[in-house]
DNA sequence: CTAACGTTTGTCCAACCGGTCAAAAATTTG
DNA sequence: CAAATTTTTGACCGGTTGGACAAACGTTAG
């Protein structure tokens, strides 16, 4: 492997690259069911069919696949925020921000495990982006929603708990998948559940459980 | 040691009944930051100021604490939903259950973490509570709120997904504490963050986001 | 007092785990 | 082809972890 240079990706060859992505896309499956610790370089270099020492050519650290997964992941993640913009009408616009999450539940639930995980042990290794890049976007959102408000387009609330709520509850369905299937059971807990998550939220969040009248 | 009667509790000594509180709430600090693979018992035997062995003695396995804390657990977690009664106004009811899960969130935050810890990770452990004892329970209140909606006392819609919506939104501020301090910044994560969740929480489920017209 | 029982600890072990290393195998380059 | 380089592997290592065990210590009842 020929060297990097300092501050530049560092060059590849194509077989890098592909045994990159094939660990990188095992160790997502492993981490997002075991969490870091409860991880190991067997089961993830097992999933990706190679041995131990072959994947630790490619990671020399079992962090530092850890790392990779997370940046990655960050930018796919918060895209849906990113996109939400003040062109169009507030409730549409804040309609199709919550089914995109809750899109991104459905087809990337393993994503959202690996993020839960990382948060819920305390967020260890990404706790400064929290405070830096993710309250700076969440902070400007939030001042386009005021702005939304001022305009008597949306009611008042807290901008920030509003977009807590949609986070809890889009990305309930992907980490605590087993418990709603549980609870739903066979008959209810099968593919049509996200249809069912979308009417109900898209509801809440325009009406509330006040009776018209 | 006398041996315990079959099928009956286990007669303890003083000591025994002290002692295993005493491992069981250093056990629920440390599984519930640390996760059950990612902690070990050196680390719950000295958060509860006792030797390794010492503790063996009390548990036999590192999966003895952990079940018993899920059993336990799990009795005082279900409470506020196990109170949601038809007696009072439907309105009310629902807005004192979301208050009531938000308290657990902000006085049981490990509790709160130790169940989601479980859940994230497929419940291996608890899967069959959750589609017998949590399942029977959640149709049962599930009938209840279908009640309400039949008698035009709340809107209608899927009573399960509504309590799924108060499950993630409440307990979003203690499984993702650190986020939610993080985005909130210095002054306004502090300890006022509980109230103004209340106050948002009440809001989105009464009345949602469309203004007032 | 003393025998029986309950509690605590030091020591030890086998399995596991993250990571190294040198050498073999495969691939690329000239 | 042959040399250089990249990829793969088996063997190994030191540290950690869950758990066993017996001996020491403390407590209590007769």
């Amino acid at each position: 492997m020929t060297a990097a240079m300092e501050g530049s990706a560092p060059r590849r060859t194509r077989i890098q690259q592909e045994k990159r992505e094939l660990i990188l896309e095992a160790a997502l499956e492993v981490f997002s069911t075991n969490g870091f610790r409860g991880s190991t370089i067997d089961q993830i270099a097992e999933a990706a069919g190679m041995s131990k020492p072959n994947l630790l050519y490619y990671f020399r650290r079992k962090e530092d696949i850890h790392e990779t997964l997370m940046q990655r992941l960050l930018d796919t993640w918060l895209a849906p925020l990113r996109e939400l913009d003040d062109i169009g009408d507030p409730l549409t616009e804040l309609r199709s921000y919550i089914r995109r999450k809750l899109e991104m539940a459905r087809d990337f639930p393993r994503e959202s495990r690996l993020f839960a995980n990382e948060i819920l042990q305390g967020a260890p290794r990404i706790k400064p982006m929290l405070e830096g890049e993710l309250k700076t976007l969440v902070d400007e959102k939030a001042a386009v929603i005021k702005g939304w408000m001022r305009a008597g387009k949306i009611a008042r609330t807290d901008p920030w708990h509003l977009i807590f709520s949609i986070w809890a509850t889009t990305q309930h369905y992907a980490d605590f998948d087993v418990q709603v299937r549980a609870v739903l059971g066979a008959d209810r807990g099968g593919d049509g559940r996200f249809e069912d998550a979308a009417r109900f939220l898209e509801q809440l969040f325009l009406d509330g459980l006040k009776p018209k009248g």
